[in-house]
RNA sequence: GCGGCCGUGGUCUAGGGGUAGGACCAGAGCCUUCCAAGCUCUUAGCCCGGGUUCAAAUCCCGGCGGCCGCACCA
């Protein structure tokens, strides 16, 4: 994290992405709206690009399909989802002086403050055991904090080796050493054997100082997600998605069945997003509406191998597991090792690294940083983020590949009611002989008559085995034993044949922040060090494929040029025309813009035929036949082929 | 959200109660040239709102935005 001054480079390069039209902060002809920004018709081209580079790797190699779902949703989605109670701040608000703190922390914080403040009492009254007491009971207080309270707590608080923990005044109180310590949010008192006050501590806000309790500080959610109305006037409530996943999850079903209900399956969605960040700051990194591109795989719980882990096996990647020291190694080493769980996720880092870096962010600047179990997201169980170097902010992370089990799965069944499972077929079928009794409802319902149901019910239940079908049997129907004779049922043999199982399917999720990997390239590409300044973005990237320029504006050349430059835009290449200035300016304003390549038209051009081509990065030039031009170039562009072979 | 600093053409900046200046960029022209040459001309600005004042870009208050720090960051 930068705490001085942006470095000198990346404020240039935030100038030039507004001056030359990439992008810029949006509504700031009202005076602009933090966390909000404008692609301009540069950045909105090279936003495509990278989209375009990103379905190349997964909706058309890995064969995912793409979806689009609406961005605003019911709440049920986010009820089953948790975001409703998960994905929120709890705001703790001192009235004093305003300082907002997230609840968990500040309880967090709070709660050491009366171990610290407990601590030289303790020494002076010798009670080193108490104190590591009230250490050990006040981090056992908070971990218990940060998972749902369960029964063993609650008969732990009463048991009096642990605090008696009073609802009304939110105080925990507990015996130690012929003292008696009562802690609340508001303060500590610890009093002896007595009755004497030994200890009597306020607690305070960590910004003003000022006392701390109940009274004092304001408590609420805040919720992250944009709330909105479906529907006229007050209608249903409705937010604006925090991620596009659940746009995938909801659908699993229908994308199971075409995928003709095998796993594993894939399907992506890049599309908009939104959290309403408390403060956001820091450009592109973070935003209130940004651009995610995710890809959920369907896969087998119990198999999370991946069938081409070969393909990305010997690539090197730099990582940082949660515990442990970093590492540069191959992904096959990585999982071999076990520091990456599984194939699957091995697989998508290893296919992030390689988006990533053909879309040029610098590998040297990339590394792959497992989440702490504490920073994980409420659905992940295992998450590794790609991160890349920032001059101006540090490590920054764009790439999250999230093991998230059923979580989403299971939630969304549980709240819809609707199978969200997946059929897992056995290797073998599992045949059992089983016999069963059939009851016949034209002998049961004259006898029992209301009662028959129930008795029919019952006599499906029963046991069968060791039932002789020459005599009655007895079945217990609400606690009473009823006799149905031989007649009024029959037993059945018969084969019963299971050929698979319905699991939920566990989700690899890969999920790109679109805006954040945008910003890494430019700044990773961004060069100054030149006589002009220059954006390397890679050819596939770039927003302009080439400038067209007659070398001077007379004698027929912008004429021939603008022929040329017709037939460029034929090919699919997007063109730049450019006549004004000196040919070195129009060279430098496409450096800075990214633009890879650009033709220059000459006096020769008219009898010869040939245009010079001019090399971006290298400023190195190539005389090319014009009939070969547009093909080259849109080879050139693709990367099929190098720049010595454009002639 | 809090605190500090800041907000002047597209960009960078000078000025600081009385007509807002420059550089760069951009546009037009001259020049006609393969790496931001030169010359002439042109477009274009005091973040928004309120207050004080005869007069506010300037002082005061509030808002919005930016940077830095704190806090936050699925």
């Amino acid at each position: 994290m930068a705490d001085e001054d942006p470095p000198e480079e990346t404020v240039e390069l935030m100038a030039m992405l507004k001056r030359r039209g990439f992008l810029k902060p949006a509504y700031d002809l009202y005076g602009g709206v933090a966390g909000l920004y404008d692609y301009g018709p540069l950045g909105q081209g090279l936003k495509r690009n990278f989209e375009d580079l990103w379905r190349q790797y997964y909706v058309v190699e890995e064969g995912f399909g793409e979806v689009s779902t609406p961005t605003v949703a019911p709440e049920a989605v986010f009820e089953a989802s948790g975001h409703l109670d998960q994905f929120d701040d709890t705001l703790v608000e001192c009235l004093s002086c305003g300082t907002a703190f997230r609840g968990d922390h500040y309880l967090e914080e709070e709660w050491m403050r009366v171990v610290e403040q407990l601590e030289p009492v303790a020494d002076e009254h010798g009670w080193t055991k108490l104190y590591e007491e009230v250490h050990r009971k006040v981090h056992s207080i908070i971990e218990a904090a940060e998972r749902e309270p369960g029964p063993e707590d609650i008969e732990a608080l009463l048991s009096g080796e642990h605090p008696q923990f009073d609802e009304g005044t939110q105080q925990l109180t507990w015996q130690a050493d012929d003292h008696e310590i009562g802690v609340r949010p508001g303060g500590i008192r610890v009093e002896d054997a007595a009755g004497e006050i030994v200890l009597d501590e306020r607690l305070t806000c960590l910004g003003c100082e000022e006392t701390v309790s109940p009274g004092t500080a304001e408590v609420g959610p805040f919720n992250l997600m944009f709330s909105t109305r479906i529907g006229p006037g007050d209608g249903d409530s409705g937010f604006l998605r925090p991620e596009t996943a659940q746009g995938l999850f909801v659908n699993s079903q229908w994308l199971y069945r075409y995928a003709r209900e095998q796993v594993p399956f894939g399907a992506v969605q890049i599309g908009r997003a939104y959290r309403n960040e408390i403060s956001p700051r820091q450009g592109l990194v973070r935003l209130r509406e940004f651009w995610q591109a995710e890809a959920e795989v369907f896969v087998d719980p119990d198999d999370k191998t991946h069938d081409d882990f070969d393909h990305v096996a010997g690539l090197e990647v730099d990582l940082v597991p949660a515990e442990g020291e970093p590492v540069t190694t191959t992904l096959a080493e990585a999982v071999e090792a076990g520091t990456i769980a599984n194939e699957m996720v091995a697989y998508f880092v290893g296919r992030t690294q390689q988006v990533l870096t053909d879309a040029g962010v610098d590998r040297e600047r990339l590394r792959f940083r497992q989440h702490e179990s504490d920073e994980m997201a409420h659905y992940a169980t295992d998450c590794w983020d790609a991160e890349f170097a920032s001059a101006r902010y540090g490590w920054v992370e764009c790439v999250g590949i999230a093991d998230r089990g059923c979580y989403d799965l299971e939630s969304h069944e549980r709240e819809s009611g609707e199978r969200m499972k997946v059929f897992r077929r056995f290797e073998e079928a599992i045949e059992r002989e089983i016999s069963r009794l059939e009851p016949d409802m034209s002998l049961l319902g004259p006898e029992f008559k209301g009662q028959a149901g129930t008795v029919a019910e019952a006599l499906r239940k029963r046991d069968a085995d060791g039932v002789d079908p020459s005599q009655a049997v007895t079945v217990e129907v609400d606690g009473e034993d009823i006799e149905v004779p031989a007649e009024a049922y029959e037993l059945v043999e018969e084969t019963d044949r299971q050929e698979g199982e319905w699991v939920f399917p566990h989700v690899i999720e890969p999920s790109y922040g679109v805006d954040r990997i945008l910003y890494a390239v430019l700044e990773h590409n961004w060069d100054t060090t030149g006589d002009v300044d220059t954006l390397s973005l890679p050819r596939e990237l770039s927003p302009l494929d080439v400038g067209v320029f007659p070398l001077v504006s007379k004698d027929g050349l912008p004429e021939r040029a603008r022929e040329i430059e017709t037939e460029l835009k034929r090919a699919g290449l997007v063109t730049n025309y450019d006549e004004g200035g000196s040919i070195g300016r129009r060279y430098a304003r496409m450096d800075e813009a990214g633009t890879p390549v650009c033709v220059t038209v000459d006096h020769e051009t008219l009898e010869e035929g040939e245009v010079t081509v001019r090399d971006r990065d290298s400023t190195e030039q190539v005389r090319v036949p014009v009939d070969a031009l547009a093909g080259n170039l849109a080879s050139y562009i693709e990367g099929e082929i190098g720049f010595d072979e454009l002639a």
